[in-house]
DNA sequence: CCCAATAACGACGTTACATCA
DNA sequence: AATGATGTAACGTCGTTATTG
């Protein structure tokens, strides 16, 4: 019932198409303004049919979306389309993609995340899709996996600030203590000068000594158990890549 | 080889709409 | 039923790259 309907539908769009415009190159604003719009107001559940009846059409495929753009070596003017609606005085509708035909779109994303003219009209024609339609989708696609990634980015970072924080509060708490015991100890006792460096970071004589002394041993501050941050390298706190090698 | 014009494409930001709580 | 939040399709613009004359 349902189907019989969506098909009607869809041999009225290609009528349309062909007696207005009579052509691939300037039917776009009647195609466009039409498409899914109707299919959606019409009853909303039909997208979902949108691939599997695809495979039955057979020969009558040639559906609205084909044949605007696609099979064009130019068919790049997405701005031309969006004026061309506006001038129509067609508001653009928006599209929800079906399951099916969004779970086949992550598919191929996950094998390529770019995609070359020949993909993108192998995909437009399997999912019944306009090619336009499908570049936007990776489009969207790329920008959701980026914005994903820095937001993972954007964690982690803040769990490494988080334990520079208690590192540095740690380091302070220790410095405080041996301030607090060199003014204890008597002169005699206390550590040469030469053992004691500075830090780089908050310039204030620290606790770092050469590993043969054993000043930081009795004060507990070996390198190994509470690891200063200075020396540790650039990869160990950004191990995640942030450049984006643009695919050529 | 160099250069300007052009097309194609991707990134990014934004808008508009659908859906849900 | 109304509404704000959220997700996302679609769009506009800009920068980059390849091609062509």
């Amino acid at each position: 019932m349902v189907i019989v309907y969506y098909v009607n539908i869809f041999i009225f769009c290609g009528v349309c198409e062909g007696s207005s415009e009579g052509g691939s190159s300037g039917n776009v604003r009647v195609a466009r303004g039409f498409d899914v719009n109707r299919m959606v107001a019409a009853e909303e559940a039909t997208s979902s049919f949108c691939m599997d009846l695809a495979k039955y059409r057979g020969g009558n495929k040639r559906s609205l979306e084909d044949g605007r753009n696609d099979g064009v070596e130019g068919e790049r003017g997405s701005n031309s389309r969006a004026s061309d609606d506006d001038e129509n005085g067609l508001a653009r509708k928006k599209l929800r993609l079906s399951k099916e035909q969004s779970a086949f779109l992550e598919e191929s994303f996950k094998e390529h995340n770019t995609l070359n003219p020949k993909q993108k009209h192998g995909l437009a024609k399997q999912l019944n899709l306009r090619p336009r339609q499908v570049e936007v989708w990776f489009q969207n696609r790329r920008a959701r996996t980026k914005l994903k990634q820095t937001e993972v980015d954007c964690e982690y970072l803040k769990k490494c600030c988080e334990t520079l924080t208690e590192e540095n509060r740690k380091l302070h708490k220790e410095l405080q203590e041996l301030r607090a015991l060199k003014s204890s100890t008597p002169f005699y006792m206390q550590s040469p000068a030469t053992t004691l460096t500075m830090c780089p970071s908050c310039e204030r004589v620290a606790t770092a000594t050469p590993p043969s002394t054993t000043a930081a041993k009795t004060a507990g501050t070996t390198s190994t158990s509470t690891p200063s941050p200075f020396p540790l390298s650039r990869s160990k706190f950004f191990p995640f890549s942030h450049t984006p090698t643009k695919a050529s």
